[in-house]
DNA sequence: TTGAAAGCGCTAACAT
DNA sequence: ATGTTAGCGCTTTCAA
């Protein structure tokens, strides 16, 4: 397969001379302009059709065409939070004949300047970022690049040009405001690599500032510096029940695969939800819907997220106007775990 | 922002002029070719800091110049098991420097024909595809492009170029006999949307296969027309038990997410896992595998497949023979829900 | 080690 | 409605 030495692809000028066109008619056939006439369209597609012609944007959009490309930079694909923010993305540019061009940042800033370097030099149409703390060349960069570009996930701070997401410091604020409300007075909390991921440290702030409001702090605190899990949250609430601290009426999970890893720990233990500990999460997962008891969380729209980021990019290369922020918002989940 | 008309950018002409070299010597230069003295390569390092320039990899590549482009392929990304495929393929194309151009098929072969003829015609440098019943257009596309094509998850099928993955057939053959050696005999089913998902189907097949050999058959079977998730799979099981059927002493779902939901809907009315019922999914994941009574599966590896076609696209880009198939195999996992 | 020439395949701009 | 001209910004020969 493949080792035939090809005989070079047909050209739109090949396709123009079969359809005996000039070759910007030809162009302009393919591309559905709507001044050729129907004779000529067809005339062009079947030649196109009959010589299996591939249009090369790479040539299209050197000449001044438009791309269709657009950058996507997230921080990770490890758990199902960021494949959904894709989902959405992905799901809207198709309908506009857009792609992302995927790059993983890793949480690291050198990487995802190298990233914006490599996915600019394609000339993309717009690019979409979850930021990882981007650099000082990579401000530059952006703002320089003259493009749509889009910073999701987060709308704590300013953006270079748009920002869609919503306030996570909020969603720790409302969550710890709403577990107070229910009676709720000594709090634990367990996370994940906090250091690389500075949504999940915004939440805890915002719910640490709650329980301030409240005259309170928390009984408790374990850390574990490794990719959020099921698995590892189960294991820090097993490392928290087991150390000396006092006894947490409830435990807030830095996100939901946490969470349900503290809600296995309880089943696994025989510790009952929500009398003995109450726990509450972040992100909305179906998997923390579908529990027995369903979890208490905060729903984060994630995939409207993407979606709303990507109706950026395509509006604003339409001309329209586009809002600087865009707040998707939050919807707290009162579950049966608190 | 991005509304003064940009001074165009700065182009490898620009760099050449103010290092003193040709345009040539400086592309040599910035692309690290190895016969530049050290000193042009630093004059002109420095003049491209200092303008700013960025590289148009979009001309560079219609020069002849290598891609580092990929497309890639997949029918969803709704649940983990496509992200970790991509994940593996980003990380091993990420280190060469390549990023992924991603479509997403919706499991239909006419979109996914779309996506081939559009993401060709960017030239990209390989396509990794998860097929999803690909049109006699799309495969005649694919063997006329002469780049690498990876076809991923299957290898029950005869590929175009290469194909990376494992039997499902196979793995639902080798978890039918597993069940049947420990001494289960009344089996029942219940899947997701089988007839977009061919390789659930292929598990099924194989499973069924396997309860043959026995001189069994499936007690009882539920389908439902929708996509996997943890919620559909505990509505299935509810459904399957509330029907006339005999009762199973093994459910097979058609994956882990189902799977986790079967084992939810006990939890949540009181079966006992194993006793009263056993149950088995497919995929390995985290989830499962965490639950209180981890669940019975069969592990696919999913990021090894997206890494090893990552690993077969680069291959074959720097000349080395590549194998027609990759066989990743999978790995049964006797857990405590059987 | 460096450079000059020639194009890659297409499209915008300006005719006609 | 169609065509002509002139590049887009770079890299591959081929030469020096």
């Amino acid at each position: 397969m493949n080792k035939e030495k090809s005989p070079r692809k047909p050209t739109l000028f090949e396709v123009a001379a079969h359809a005996g066109v000039s070759e910007i008619t030809a162009s302009r056939a393919l591309r559905g302009s709507n001044v050729v006439t129907p004779e000529t369209l067809q005339k062009v597609q079947e030649a196109a059709t009959s010589l299996g012609y591939l249009r090369n944007r790479l040539a299209g959009a050197l000449a001044g065409g438009p791309s269709n490309q657009v950058g996507v930079i997230l921080p990770s694909l490890s758990n199902i939070v960021f494949p959904d923010v894709l989902k959405g993305l992905e799901d809207r540019l198709e309908h506009a004949g857009f792609h992302p061009v995927l790059g993983i940042s890793n949480y690291d800033p050198e990487q995802e300047e190298q990233l914006i370097r490599n996915l600019l030099s394609w000339r993309p149409a717009g690019l979409v970022i979850a930021p990882s703390g981007m650099t000082e060349n990579s401000r530059t960069m952006l703002a320089g690049a003259d493009l749509p570009v889009v910073e999701i996930m987060d709308i704590d701070t300013d953006p270079i040009d748009m920002a869609v997401g919503m306030s996570h410091r909020g969603a720790g604020l409302a969550m710890a405001r709403h577990l107070i409300a229910r009676g709720y007075r000594r709090f634990a909390y367990v996370g994940h690599d906090i250091a690389r991921d500075n949504r999940a440290t915004a939440r805890l702030d915002g719910f640490t500032a709650g329980l301030n409001e409240a005259g309170l702090k928390m009984v408790g605190c374990v850390t574990l510096v490794e990719p959020s899990s099921v698995a590892l949250g189960r294991r820090g609430l097993n490392m928290l029940l087991g150390s000396d601290c006092a006894r947490p009426d409830l435990v807030y999970f830095s996100n939901d695969d946490m969470a349900v890893g503290g809600v296995f720990h309880c089943m696994a233990v025989g510790i009952s939800l929500p009398d003995q500990l109450a726990i509450a999460g972040f992100n909305g997962l179906d998997i923390g819907q579908s529990l027995p008891t369903p979890l208490t969380t905060t729903a984060s729209h994630r995939a409207r997220i993407g979606e709303t980021a990507a109706a950026c990019v395509l509006k604003r290369l339409s001309g329209e106007e586009t809002p600087r922020m865009t707040d998707v918002g939050f919807t707290l989940i009162a579950g049966g775990t608190s």
